[in-house]
RNA sequence: GGGGGCGUGGUGUAGCGGUUAACAUGCGGCCCUGUCAAGGCCGAGAUCGCGGGUUCGAACCCCGUCGCUCCCGCCA
């Protein structure tokens, strides 16, 4: 017999069916056993008269929570049940895993332990209905984000992870033995999907792992997490990009919506909206008038540059003004960014680049990227930038290079801002951080 | 890496100089009931992170240490 899901029993009323879960509770009376069953997606009573096979009511009573069971019977209609109006009357049971008891902690219980806690034991955090709708909406989300893609012509790619040196910063990655010699973890695509424009494939993108080797302790950052990047070529301006990538954004949370939107509501409580195009643009001088008006104080060494008070302050601001969850935030100084971006023809102090803000948390950066061999040179050399560690890449520019550009945002970043989810630790299905590796 | 906060039964918390260290939840037992993420009674379970110190006396005060956490730096 083919296992039914327990979401669906209500079409296989008066049937036999079969169902496989874990048991969430028991209740185990004088003459009737109740028992709880979940699986991810919902939960069923299932009921039993003690008295039709006493030996059967004993194997019952044994159970613990959390068991994994199969379990058979027939679906009957009961409006007096609360859960569904539904019970299955229960014919035979099969124990396939039984939980050992106590469990370290109840996923779900009134209090939950703390995330690290939970960390240790996340396959039974993850049982959790909260973390199982994150990973629901992940993969409609990435699903959404390639038919996004593909109907729009992009290719997709995969860079590789090891590399030989470094590739943009270099302060920030992750060393390794490589036979007998040294080698990296990639800590971003940009270089290898600049490549791909100099290949001629156009439109790329690449969902993968990026490495960081960035001692943060904060609920946003991880040193493995999955990035989103995405390269395009002919552009004009970064304004190109930053039109794809609301459109993009637009997509995805339409089709999160129609997918996951009522339970979104029910378990985060947050009505999900999907952005107006085009997001708000604000440019970096502008930013910092916009934070001197509404009394916000950046440090002073945050010329040019906002900090993660100034980013959300912002936020509130557009929100309050123009009742948008995104913003960008465009045309950052040179100072604080990389050499590769392009900068303005009418102001050489000022980028081409953009981040994207939201709710308050920097989930995007994005260029038109410096594809003039010699003016990428000038400005490597600027920055500080050795030629040879990165002629591999200068190469790229030699031989015809389309202009061009692109981002990088953070999957689990996404689904923070998405679902209002505090931690990051939360959005991931195993964190990485400087002091978790395990499990 | 800098600064703040917190470490008490499995879990979440209370207690903040002298208590049989409390409560909730979970766990075990019993009772009751077509129950309903039930209810009632009983029970087990904590040398209060670790190491020093102050004191007649420390979970409580001080110092150190480790762990976690938040904010900042850095970023996606």
């Amino acid at each position: 017999m083919e296992t039914t899901p327990i979401g669906s029993l209500r079409q296989h009323i008066g049937e036999q069916v079969k169902i496989q879960g874990w048991l969430q509770v028991l209740r185990d009376q004088k003459k009737m056993q109740f028992l709880v069953v979940r699986d991810r997606t919902g939960m069923v009573q299932v009921a039993f008269w003690r008295q039709s096979d006493p030996s059967l009511a004993e194997q019952i009573s044994k159970l613990t929570t959390e068991s994994a069971l199969t379990i058979t019977g027939k679906v009957v209609d009961n409006p007096i049940v609360k859960l569904g109006g539904l019970e299955i009357q229960l014919e035979t049971l099969k124990v396939e895993s039984l939980a050992q008891s106590p469990l370290p902690f109840e996923p779900f219980g009134d209090t939950l332990p703390s995330t690290d806690f939970r960390s240790d034991w996340r396959y039974l955090d993850l049982r959790r209905t909260e973390s199982l709708l994150i990973f629901k909406v992940q993969t409609t989300l990435e699903m959404a984000m390639r038919e996004f893609w593909v109907k729009n012509d992009f290719m997709e790619i995969h860079s590789p992870k090891i590399m030989g040196s470094a590739s943009e910063g270099g302060a920030e990655l992750f060393e390794m033995t490589y036979f007998d010699r040294k080698a990296y973890l990639a800590q971003s695509p940009q270089f290898y999907k600049q490549m791909a424009m100099a290949a001629g494939f156009e439109k790329v993108f690449e969902i993968g792992p990026v490495f960081r080797a960035d001692p943060s302790f904060t609920a946003r950052h991880m040193t493995e997490f999955t990035g989103i990047d995405m390269e395009i070529s002919w552009i004009d301006s970064h304004d190109d990009v930053m039109r794809v990538l609301e459109n993009l954004l637009q997509y995805t949370y339409q089709r999160v919506k129609e997918v996951h939107g009522d339970q979104i509501k029910e378990v985060f409580h947050k009505e999900l909206i999907v952005p107006e195009v085009p997001f708000p643009r604000v440019t970096m001088a502008e930013a910092h008038e916009i934070l001197k008006e509404v009394g916000y104080q950046l440090p002073p060494e945050k010329k040019g540059d906002l900090d993660p008070g100034g980013e959300r302050a912002l936020a509130k601001y557009i929100k309050d003004k123009y009742n948008h969850e995104f913003v960008y935030v465009i045309d950052w100084p040179i100072t604080v960014r990389p050499f590769y971006h392009m900068r303005h023809e009418d102001n050489p102090h000022l980028t081409k680049s953009f981040d994207l803000i939201a709710s308050g948390l920097e989930i995007v950066t994005g260029a038109q990227r410096e594809h003039r061999y010699d003016v990428l040179l000038r400005q490597a050399k600027e920055k500080g930038v050795s030629q040879e560690s990165i002629q591999f890449y200068l190469d790229f520019f030699k031989y015809g290079c389309p202009p061009h550009g692109g981002f990088g945002m953070g999957l689990s970043r996404l689904l923070m801002v998405m679902l209002d989810v505090p931690n990051i630790r939360e959005c991931v299905f195993l964190f990485r951080g400087p002091n978790r590796l395990h499990p």
